[in-house]
DNA sequence: GGCACTGATGCGCCGATGCGCATGCATCGA
DNA sequence: TCGATGCATGCGCATCGGCGCATCAGTGCC
């Protein structure tokens, strides 16, 4: 198993999850210190430090210290980049599917939008 | 919390396994049988099913059967360039930390390249 | 129809993760 | 020095994911 494999992994964990994304989309748009992170998400703090944590321990975000406070930041913007892209593919499949099932039926979309089809 | 987030967080929890990441690092070379699958990378193949059946889940790759043989395929190419993106961001970063340490001591490089400094 | 082959699924175990909560640690001001 | 503020950490709990194993289901060939 390639090493830079298993990093890319390790990588991809800390961005799994819905809230660290939502730190990282805040975060893209300038460094913040972690009060107002938990403020503005509505996240409980020491739950935005663990979150951030992780990111740091994947070198995802970088912090420093600013007298009491603790600002944070993005280490490379690339990421963020990686995440538009793929971001791109979850908008481009939630519209085909709107327009296969607009035309058709009038029922409200689907939460999770592939029902896992049978194989074949 | 955005929904597209949500399933954002989803599809990147099924590219966080470095098996995975064989897989889909194999199919896109070009769409590949179960069995194939599990033969090259050495995995099991219910190991190899139940991987496949995650990323099929969440709609990173498609099945098509043919005779008794089930063909994977990567269903957007983007998502692999995602990928790649993020693995350019890991290259660099793994080559500086290597410029770093080459010309100061001899010492092999460090496994996880990050012992996550302490923050200031 | 029976058999061989290919792939999918169910189950139990174990390690990892997220959350809420309380607490510890560092910094600044009086 | 002491209190207040901002952040990090430890703990217990519930939950989830991966692995190995055995087994089930679909397909083609004789």
């Amino acid at each position: 198993m390639d090493e830079i494999t298993t990093l890319q992994a390790d990588v991809l964990r800390t961005l799994a999850s819905p809230r660290r994304l939502e730190i990282l989309h805040r975060l893209a748009a300038g460094p913040c210190e972690v009060g107002r992170l938990a403020r503005d998400l509505g996240v409980s703090q020491p739950s935005v430090s663990q979150h951030l944590a992780v990111l740091r321990g994947t070198g995802v975000v970088e912090a420093d210290r600013d007298g009491r406070e603790v600002r944070y930041r993005l280490t490379d913007p690339d990421v963020m980049v990686a995440c538009g892209i793929l971001r791109g593919v979850l908008e481009r499949r939630l519209r085909r599917l709107a327009d296969l099932s607009a035309p058709t039926a009038t029922g409200a979309t689907i939460a999770h939008p592939r029902p896992v089809p049978a194989i074949a």
